[in-house]
RNA sequence: UCCUCAGUAGCUCAGCGGUAGAGCGGGUGGCUGUUAACCACUAGGUCGUUGGUUCGAACCCAACCUGAGGAGCCA
């Protein structure tokens, strides 16, 4: 006989006219003179199985040993249950496969989230972390389905690098090195030069797409920064769509046509895990998603988004000014309190901007966008590349880089240059904009951050 | 790196100068088609660490460690 799901029992119309086999894990157990209630689940889904375990059944001694977080492996017959769910499972046979010891740290009661990290390798084992990665599973799927179906190819990227995508952050060495040669040394390496974990694959995409059309790249990103925020985390998952022969427009609206088909997607295909995030940690959720599905976005220029914020009559801690990068609470302010919906900021002046962004006409500006939403802030940020050799090369100069560092970079603009755009989606915002999850730790299975990395 | 807050039982917290507490979880017994079940009993603590103040410190002070929130940087 084969397991089946927990999720697939749940959903039967009728009940079986055969025995079935389920396998989990106990989440609560209740004795009665005759017979015990025990509750599994196997991580199919949210729901437990209800299990009726009448004395004398075979295994009935183990049931009563049964504490939570043990494993369980049951035969019986599906009935209708006489309490509140509509299934429960008639036991004729119970197998314990592997009890849990009487210090299981994972109670029927609520955690706080801060403990529930300590214990990373079995809060998968809970609710809100079953759905959470439920979810994540889902969006990663829907993601390549997305793009697959826009007929964009899969490039897998370098992890290591010896090149730095200025502009993206402090970057993790890698090295076989050690003491003195560390400094002195740096062509002993390894690969004969100082290399890292890459910050971004957007340099390495660029050459793909000049060749493939439009390409994206999904996976690990690594950031050395000393960030203590909800929504920074050192090793996370990136999204970074390349598109050849498209502008910030092309851009802007694919990075908006995705992220509202991500959204899309999740109402329609975990809509029980929704639920149990719209009750227990984010009560305005599905309206809030509903809404970002159906309604199209705000689209602003920096130099709009500038004036609104001076004409605002708030109070902000750090000043509104052209030429300055937006702050945080400005980004706050624009998508919750005054558009209340995603808003997309483009033309960013020059001087806040990396080398590799297009230069504006106006030549104060560069074709670059960030897509905020409400509770997180920035969740897309890309442009438009700057396609003219000259151009580049100025920007570099400007940057204080080496051409010669960036040689086949370079080299794209010599051979059959064509404008081209993308942009870096931050996998883990996402999530935490789907689920209402508030802290970035809390989406990813084993968090890294600034002094640690358990597990 | 900066600013703020917090570390007391396995978990969530109360106690805020004078003998260390509750609920949940664990153990034992009882009761019941129960569903964060219920009732009774019971075990469980160098009060983050190190110094200091005091007759006396979980409580006041200092430093450090850990965690969280925010800023910067970004996704």
């Amino acid at each position: 006989m084969s397991r089946m799901p927990v999720s697939q029992v749940l959903n039967c119309e009728t009940a079986p006219a055969e025995p079935i086999l389920v396998q989990g894990w106990v989440r609560t157990r209740r004795d009665s003179k005759a017979f015990s209630f025990v509750e599994i689940n196997d991580g199919s889904c949210l729901a437990n199985l209800q299990i009726i375990a009448d004395q004398g059944i075979p295994g009935y001694e183990d049931v009563l040993q049964l504490r939570t977080g043990a494993s369980v492996s049951i035969t019986g017959n599906l009935v209708e249950s006489q309490g509140k769910q509509k299934w429960e499972l008639q036991a004729t046979s119970v197998e314990m496969l592997g009890n849990a010891e009487e210090d299981f740290p994972l109670q029927k009661k609520g955690h706080s989230m801060e403990f529930l990290r300590s214990i990373a390798h079995l809060r998968p084992r809970s609710n809100l972390f079953g759905a959470v990665f439920r979810v994540r599973s889902r969006m990663a799927y829907a993601i390549h389905q997305f793009f697959q179906d826009k007929g964009f190819v899969y490039v897998h990227t370098p992890i290591i690098t010896a090149s730095d995508c200025e502009g993206a952050g402090e970057m993790f060495r890698v090295t076989t090195l050690d003491g003195e040669e560390l400094d002195t040394a740096p062509e002993k390496d390894f690969f004969g030069k100082p290399s890292y974990l890459t910050v971004s694959g957007q340099l390495e995409g660029e050459t793909f797409a000049c060749a493939l059309s439009n390409i994206y790249t999904f996976g690990p990103t690594f950031r050395a920064e000393n960030s203590h925020t909800s929504r920074h985390a050192s090793e996370f998952w990136m999204v970074e769509p390349e598109m050849a022969f498209c502008d910030l427009q092309g851009d802007m609206d694919l990075a908006e046509e995705m992220v509202k088909y991500l959204v899309t997607d999740a109402l329609e295909h975990c809509r029980e895990d929704l639920q149990f995030f719209n009750s227990f940690i984010d009560k305005g959720l599905i309206e809030r998603l509903q809404f970002v599905s159906e309604r199209s976005f705000e689209r602003v220029s920096y130099t709009e988004a500038v004036e609104l914020l001076e004409n605002s009559g708030e109070k902000f801690e750090y000043p509104v000014e052209y030429g300055l990068n937006l702050q945080s609470e400005h980004e706050r302010w624009l998508t919750e309190e005054h558009f209340k919906c995603p808003v997309t900021v483009y033309n960013y002046p020059a001087t806040v901007k990396p080398f590799y962004m297009r230069r504006n006409d106006d030549d104060k500006t560069v074709a670059a966008m960030d897509l905020l939403v409400p509770g997180i802030g920035e969740i897309v940020g890309g442009s438009q590349r700057e396609e003219r050799l000259d151009v580049l090369r100025e920007n570099l100069k400007h940057h204080d880089l080496s051409e010669e560092d960036y040689w086949w970079y370079v080299d794209l603009r010599k051979y059959g240059t064509v404008k081209h755009a993308g942009f870096g989606l931050g996998f883990e915002r996402l999530l935490m904009f789907v689920t209402g999850v508030a802290n970035i730790r809390d989406v990813i299975p084993f968090p890294r951050t600034p002094g640690s990395a358990d597990f």
